[in-house]
RNA sequence: GGGGAGAUUCCCGAGUGGUCAAAGGGAACAGACUGUAAAUCUGUCGCCGUACGGCUUCGAAGGUUCGAAUCCUUCUCUCCCCA
């Protein structure tokens, strides 16, 4: 997707952008409007202006994180430029937005060091040679009292009520503290600042970018353009992707892992994921599900397609085409993981002495907990009962808690369930 | 300043003196099946113990009681109402 020379701006055609840049959004406001720009900007060759807030308290980013992140990079792949913005000064205000608990206070280092991981994970995305960074402490800082209360004046009560949040909790009788407000009046100052031309954000910003929208004329300036982007689903497929939820796939996460949550999502789910998570063209996701639909895609090689596009992604192509692999050959094939965790037994709380002259013996809840094999010993108790144990390919029985050490072969290839496995070498 | 509601096991959410390791749903895990770690069905889902059982949990600390998640006191936190 090559967006011209850096000296003389070209872009593609204003609808090709539109529709590329359309996929997946939620809101847009308006339509029109976005025209215009980008007709405008392809005139004068002049790029238009994206700005994307960012909370200073840096996550791990994951799945759900991107969809943003990558409305981002379709900007840029459309030649246009990308302001990635650090709301450290708004992030002392503390956005109403969803949680209740005000976000703990963080020092000048700390942003610092949370900008650097955030560039670390969101440069996976988008392009670092595109992406400009900012701070909004720069301009806020200085706005000072007097400023705060000149930019509160630009806007009103009732245009705050609208807001969804507001007007429920304030209706509910709930209480709102008068720095919320201000939260919103900060965030559009960013837009009067920068001078953007569009504003992007997750649906539940929506009434925050309007806010910006809103403010900008008085400051003479044209409406920004407001994009929004959907929630995307956990893995479970019925929450939305959080840390809290335990339905995430982080970014960071190892090819193999990132490959296998991919696998294991609904069918549905995943042209849900196409269209949130890559970069294909929705006439392309829907030619997929036409022919899904009609068995001439199955599935699971559909399926398979999307976790390759991600993890190479994220972790570049070699580790993508080895994650596919290792899946197929522990999943489809059913065979033995590349590498499989060892352990070398040694005399201690696994291996003692047998009763009865029996020689060392393994006590297997003992041992699968202490290699993690299980989350505990009465886990492992009922994986045993529930036949998820194998050794050497061979179930072991519900009442076989030990093994005589002796009898074991050096190297044997213990499987819980279907996924963990564990070498056991003899000392 | 005055009055009220609430904090339950990963999440949501029942439970108001014993039958509660605590309903139900979700997630997770296992088995069967399969097209894959989809779907579906079945089971499991605090810890320790082969088992009978034992131990530790219901915001925190005390107390009442033979016995408390459930009653009392204090505390912490969240929320609401009236000033």
């Amino acid at each position: 997707m090559g967006a011209g020379s850096e000296k003389k701006k070209e872009f593609p055609p204003v609808d090709e952008q539109l529709t590329y840049l359309k996929k997946g959004i939620v809101d847009l406001l308006t339509e029109g409007e976005l025209r215009e720009r980008l007709q405008a900007s392809r005139r004068s060759g002049r790029p238009l202006r994206v700005k994307v807030g960012f909370d200073p308290s840096a996550p791990d980013i994951h799945l759900g994180h991107t969809v943003l992140l990558r409305k981002m990079k379709h900007f840029q792949d459309m030649g246009h430029e990308v302001i990635f913005l650090i709301g450290d000064f708004t992030g002392l205000i503390g956005d109403p937005t969803g949680r209740s608990r005000t976000r703990p206070q963080l020092t000048r280092q700390e942003v610092l060091a949370n900008a650097e991981t955030y560039k670390e994970q969101a440069f996976r995305i988008l392009s670092a040679a595109k992406t400009t960074i900012r701070f909004n402490s720069e301009w806020l800082g200085k706005l000072g009292a007097e400023g705060f209360i000149r930019l509160a004046a630009r806007y009103n009560v009732a245009r705050m009520l609208e807001r969804r949040d507001f007007r429920t909790r304030y209706e509910a009788g709930e209480s709102i503290r008068m720095h919320e407000f201000l939260y919103p009046l900060a965030q559009a100052y960013d837009s009067v600042e920068l001078r953007v031309d569009v504003e992007l954000g997750g649906t539940d910003q929506l009434f925050n970018l309007n806010v910006g929208r809103d403010i900008m004329p008085s400051y003479k300036l044209p409406p920004q353009v407001v994009m929004t982007t959907p929630l995307l689903e956990g893995i479970d497929g019925s929450e939305k992707m959080s840390k809290s939820m335990g339905n995430t796939i982080g970014i960071s996460e190892s090819p193999g892992e990132i490959f296998g949550k991919v696998m294991s999502i609904s069918d549905g789910l995943m042209w849900r994921y196409y269209l949130l998570c890559t970069d294909f063209s929705q006439a392309a996701i829907e030619t997929m599900q036409e022919e899904a639909g009609k068995g001439t895609l199955h599935p699971r090689d559909a399926k398979i397609r999307l976790a390759r596009e991600l993890v190479s992604g994220f972790h570049g192509e070699v580790a993508a085409r080895a994650a596919e692999e290792e899946f197929q050959r522990i999943f489809s094939r059913g065979e033995v993981p590349e590498e499989v965790p060892e352990i070398c037994l040694a005399e201690g709380p696994v291996l003692e002495p047998g009763e009865g002259g029996r020689g060392w013996v393994i006590h297997l809840p003992v041992l699968l907990a202490a290699e993690g094999l299980a989350a505990s010993r009465s886990a492992a108790r009922r994986l045993l009962a529930q036949g998820a144990v194998y050794l050497d390919g061979t179930r072991v029985q519900e009442e076989h808690l030990e093994m005589e050490a002796g009898r074991l072969q050096d190297g044997a290839l213990l499987k819980v369930g279907k996924r963990r496995y564990l070498r056991i070498r003899k000392a």
